[in-house]
Order: C-alpha cells, then sequence, then structure tokens
DNA sequence: CTGCGGTCCTGAAGGC
DNA sequence: TGCCTTCAGGACCGCA
C-alpha cells in the first residue's frame, strides 16, 4: 500500500515524464474516484509534481492542482505514445500533450483524484519524516503528550505525516519497541532509537523503491515492483523467526489492523 | 480526548 | 472443482 516511500518514489518517476506537459483530455471511467472540476486543468503546464504524507499532487501553472491519493491498491501508469493499453482496474485515464497517457488503476475503488485551487488547500498534516522540522525535539515533544500506543500515534496522519502499517512495524521492530506501549511511557532512549529508525528506514525504504511484498498492488510508474519487501523483519513475518533473537513473529490486530512483532525483543 | 466499530470495495484465502 | 464466507485495510464518520 503506498506509504510515504512509495508516493516519494512514484512522484520522482512522474515528475522526470510529465513536467512542462499538458493534459488535453481526462477520461473518467469511476466517477466517485474524480473529485472536483477536470476542465480547470485541461491544457495547462505542470509546473511541478510534489508529494504530502501519501498524498501526491500535480501542480500546473493556473495555481490548480491534482492531488492523489492511492488509499491501499492505487498505481500510477505512464505509458508511451502508442502504447494505450488499459490496466483491468483503469479507472481514469489521463492524455497528455505528447501523446503518452496516465492511467489510474484502483481494484478496489478506494483511491481518488481531485481538483482543486491550491490556495483552497487545508491539509492538516503533521511533520514530514524527511524535513528539517523532523528533529529529536519536535519528536520528542509529540511522544511526550500522547497516551496513544506508539504505533497507533505514528500512523496519525495529523502528527507524523507518511506512514503506514508497513513502515511503522518495521520502525518499532527496530527500534525494540512495543507496538502497544503507550507513547508517553518511553524512554528516552527508546524515543532516539525510533526517531533515527524512522529516517532510516523511510530512506533506504526509497532507495529500494518502495515495497511490493505479498498483497501489495504498489508499482512504480512503469510497472515494476519495488525491492524493499526483501527487507521486511517483522511485517507479514508472523510464524517466522525474529532474526534478532529467534522467537516467533507474532501478529496482533491493533486499531483494525494488523500489527506484526516479536514478543521476545520488542519491549 | 480516546477508542471503537461501521463504511467504502473486491481479490485472496479458507472452509466444506 | 466450485461455491460461499470471511478478511484486509487508509481515512473518515458517528457514537459511547
Amino acid at each position: 500500500m503506498p506509504e510515504l516511500p512509495e508516493v516519494e518514489t512514484i512522484r520522482k518517476e512522474l515528475r522526470t515524464k510529465i513536467l512542462n506537459k499538458k493534459i488535453v483530455k481526462v477520461e473518467v471511467l469511476e466517477k466517485k474516484m474524480f473529485l472536483g472540476d477536470a476542465k480547470k486543468i485541461l491544457n495547462k503546464k505542470i509546473v511541478d509534481v510534489a508529494r504530502r504524507a501519501k498524498v501526491l499532487k500535480i501542480i500546473f501553472e493556473n495555481g490548480y492542482v491534482i492531488l492523489v491519493h492511492f488509499k491501499l491498491n492505487g498505481q500510477i501508469f505512464y505509458q508511451e505514445k502508442g502504447a494505450t493499453i488499459p490496466h483491468q482496474f483503469t479507472r481514469i485515464v489521463l492524455h497528455l500533450s505528447n501523446g503518452a497517457t496516465l492511467f489510474f488503476n484502483d481494484s478496489r475503488k478506494f483511491a481518488w483524484m481531485k481538483v482543486i485551487r491550491q490556495a483552497d488547500l487545508k491539509e492538516k498534516f503533521g511533520i514530514e519524516p524527511l524535513t528539517k522540522e523532523f528533529t529529536l525535539d519536535n519528536f520528542l515533544k509529540i511522544i511526550k503528550k500522547s497516551g496513544q500506543p506508539i504505533k497507533t500515534l505514528l500512523m496519525d496522519q495529523e502528527k507524523i505525516a507518511g506512514l503506514g502499517n508497513i513502515y511503522t512495524t518495521e520502525a518499532l521492530f527496530a527500534a525494540k519497541i512495543y507496538p502497544f506501549k503507550k507513547a508517553k511511557e518511553l524512554s528516552e532512549k527508546e524515543t532516539k532509537n525510533l526517531f533515527t529508525s524512522i529516517i532510516r528506514i523511510i530512506e533506504t525504504a526509497i532507495k529500494y523503491k518502495g515495497s511490493s511484498g505479498k498483497d501489495e498492488w504498489y508499482r512504480q510508474v512503469d510497472g515494476k515492483p519495488g525491492q524493499y519487501q526483501e527487507h521486511f523483519l517483522a511485517y507479514q513475518q508472523e510464524g517466522k523467526k525474529c532474526r534478532r533473537c529467534g522467537s516467533i513473529i507474532k501478529r496482533m490486530k491493533q486499531a483494525g489492523r494488523s500489527s506484526y512483532f516479536c514478543p521476545r525483543c520488542q519491549k
């Protein structure tokens, strides 16, 4: 499922493909997945492709933007001129001025695109992990005042932006922290370990172009899978041996989704 | 404030 | 083999 590293990978690749191009036609095959007025962005030059949290932004010269949320299974495929074969789950097709095509796919129809004026954006996202605002001090402040379980807190987009189940699971494993532990009960040392683990894991995951493991529909813009799933130490490792201590990785339901952890080394 | 359950949706997996 | 049921899961919403 596209989290920060996946959306960032898509952003970088897409930017090289569509910067300075225009969208000349929008085909909406699934109405609920396209919000706003497509006419606002037709034939306007794309001046940037950005990201905030798990949301991709295609920014146009006239101040409008297409927001893209991939949710669980969303994909964007870029195909050069002439190779315009839709995917089985294509819901929206964007035709570009150079004859290329963008396919927005999602089997489950949870993903969406939205046309909005940048000035009208009301974002309630927390700190971006890869920016200079993400300091140990700022992280400590967030951790110290929350009675929530640490994993729930890390996935709260209004506190820390862009982390989902995969990367919170891996970061908590790396920092040897039990996912259900209350945030404010973390020691300074644990908080520091968690802070550095988040940065290291997010950066490594971007290097490997995201995770396309079991059940993961995420693909890069060219359709290829990412590689970070080969480095999972906890996520989807239920029943396997912990690579640190040899105990069996456990799965528990937490806040509606699966938490994976080592019952011996995560305290 | 917290936390829970329902909702959207459908492929995959499990049961018989 | 095949039908039927259950489950997963990001974000959001309503309710206790």
